[in-house]
RNA sequence: GGGGUCGUUGUCUAGCAUGGUAGGAUGCCAGCCUCGGGCGCUGGAGGUCGCCGGUUCAAAUCCGGCCGGCCCCA
């Protein structure tokens, strides 16, 4: 250990030690603390913004397809949550209890939601008795809370984590199917053009889905370390809900009918990816169209000039937010220059302005890019023009980056040796032939630490054989290790 | 699930073997200096040594339990 004072800026190299370049970065960009409790982290207003970020722009495209916010309470009584078996099963082991209130017991014990479906439904079987009151779709943000014994890391695994969790309820089968697809469509708006991470989408295999889901359909991200990372999922429910919890509906046909119901969720998993897809040495690396802010204008100066420097720098932040930009200005006399361009590089702000009496002297300033570290100057004049389209020119650049990382971290090995030894080494998506069996995934699982993270909807390649047995497979999976 | 490792002020740490005054750096506060890549000077404040218990005249230090962080393996 060295005695020198711990640098306030990252020390670890994200390509020499990623878990804990990671941690640094969630702990010295501001987004995230460690809460007294193993597996809780106290998001930091930073962290919290980004959140709001993606929680705006989720929200608005839920309400433009038709879906109401609400409200559900955290505790589930245990009677509801075991009423579809399948589902109780899949999520006890992770169950957190609540058996007392003050010192005497509670008769039923009370689970905090690891998810609201069993809670829902049984309040959504009272709200629906014809067809006119179909479909409906409710979406809550809240949080869930699911039991990490170990393994936990900030965003990516904790017992507590921010999500929105959707939950509509359709009269046919067709529909609710539609509603699948239509999220996991929005999903993929929201996370590849948005937080700039490419993502392959399909089915989970049946041992990876939603217990208690008919199937589910997933959104997989690539990771600069080669592992995979779940970033939506999107479930078909059909009437496996709808049957015990009694979610019926009077016809135009005068017939009772069960429902067909969907589910679906993204949490701040996604912070966690865009921090590990677009992070480098320097700290964070925020998508523009995501981060609180875009644009940071440093001011330069000593104390003559402060005020002309300042004043003038003031005058851009305005122009800057009038054309939309999220601008703020960095005004603090405590803090050099030299610190600030760390302080924000490490925050990831995607681009920063620094104005100093010299700039105002030839009617320039410099502008820096996050994504590239390159400087530039530009005319005083053009800024907020120039500011706008290099935004978008990062926006382009961090998702190309992330789609050529997803690319080199794609293989198709033709036999099972080759297989292991991919995920032994670089990791990534092994794209390869699989028989449909249980038997085969588990024995890929335990040989290589590999599952099939999605099974791509684009089967564009005919599978070879099952890539552990040999026997003939109907489908092309993508098996990585995974967060 | 298995193994390893760490916890001393906001942060990073010295001290622990051999029990006896908690030392430094950085940050913070005040004043000065001034800023084009983590400036400099002077002064000051800041500590239940993770928690609980045990041994002892005396525990950061020895012993036990617990809590928490990190890393590796399944």
């Amino acid at each position: 250990m060295s005695s020198q004072p711990e640098s306030p800026g990252i020390t670890a190299k994200k390509g020499e030690n990623f878990s804990e370049w990671y941690t640094q970065v969630v702990l010295k960009a501001g987004l995230a603390d460690y809460a007294p409790v193993k597996g809780f982290i106290v998001l930091r207003p930073y962290g919290y913004a980004i959140w709001e970020s993606i929680r705006d722009i989720l929200d608005r495209r839920f309400k433009e397809t038709g879906h109401q916010n609400g409200f559900l309470p955290v505790l589930i009584p245990e009677s509801l949550l075991g009423r579809e078996k399948d589902h109780f099963a899949g999520f006890i082991p992770e169950v957190f209890w609540v058996t007392k209130a003050g010192d005497n017991d509670i008769g039923e014990r009370l689970a905090l939601r690891p998810t609201s479906e069993t809670l829902a439904y049984s309040i959504f079987a009272k709200w629906i008795t014809s067809y006119r009151d179909l479909p409906l779709k409710i979406n809550y943000w809240n949080s869930a809370l699911r039991a990490e014994i170990k393994a936990t890391k900030p965003f990516i695994r904790t017992s507590e984590f921010l999500w929105q969790e959707g939950h509509t309820v359709h009269a046919s089968e067709a529909e609710a199917e539609q509603e699948v697809a239509l999220i996991l469509d929005i999903y993929r708006e929201l996370i590849e053009e948005h937080i700039a991470v490419p993502t392959v989408r399909g089915f989970k295999s049946d041992k990876e889905k939603f217990v208690g889901a008919k199937y589910t359909t997933t959104l997989e991200g690539m990771m600069s370390d080669g592992k995979a990372l779940q970033m939506g999922t999107s479930h078909h429910l059909a009437q496996n809900f709808s049957k015990p919890f009694e979610i019926k509906y009077l016809g135009k046909d005068t017939q009772e009918h069960l429902a067909w119901q969907t589910s679906w969720g993204v949490s701040w998993r996604l912070i966690g990816a865009l921090i590990m897809v677009h992070g480098d040495d320097k700290g964070l690396i925020l998508p523009p169209r995501l981060a609180p802010i875009q644009v940071i204008i440093v001011p330069i100066f000593r104390d003559k000039d402060a005020q002309v420097v300042i004043e003038n720098a003031r005058n851009l932040e305005s122009e800057l937010r009038q054309q939309g930009i999220r601008a703020h200005l960095d005004a603090r006399s405590e803090y050099t220059s030299g610190w600030k361009f760390n302080e924000w590089e490490l925050k990831g702000v995607p681009l920063r302005i620094n104005i100093g009496p010299r700039d105002i002297e030839k009617g320039t300033v410099e502008l820096a890019r996050r994504d590239t570290r390159e400087k530039s100057p530009c005319g005083r004049k053009l800024v907020v023009e120039t500011a706008k389209e290099m935004l978008d020119k990062i926006q382009i650049n961090l998702y190309e980056k992330a789609r050529t990382l997803l690319q080199d971290k794609t293989a198709r090995p033709h036999d099972y040796a080759e297989f292991k030894s991919l995920m032994e080494g670089k990791g990534g998506f092994a794209s390869a032939g699989w028989c449909g069996r249980l038997e085969c995934e588990e024995k890929i699982k335990e040989e290589t630490g590999a599952d099939i993270r999605v099974i791509p909807f684009d089967q564009a390649e005919k599978p070879e054989a099952c890539i552990l047995c040999g026997k003939p497979s109907e489908k092309v999976a993508m098996f990585a290790r995974a967060y």
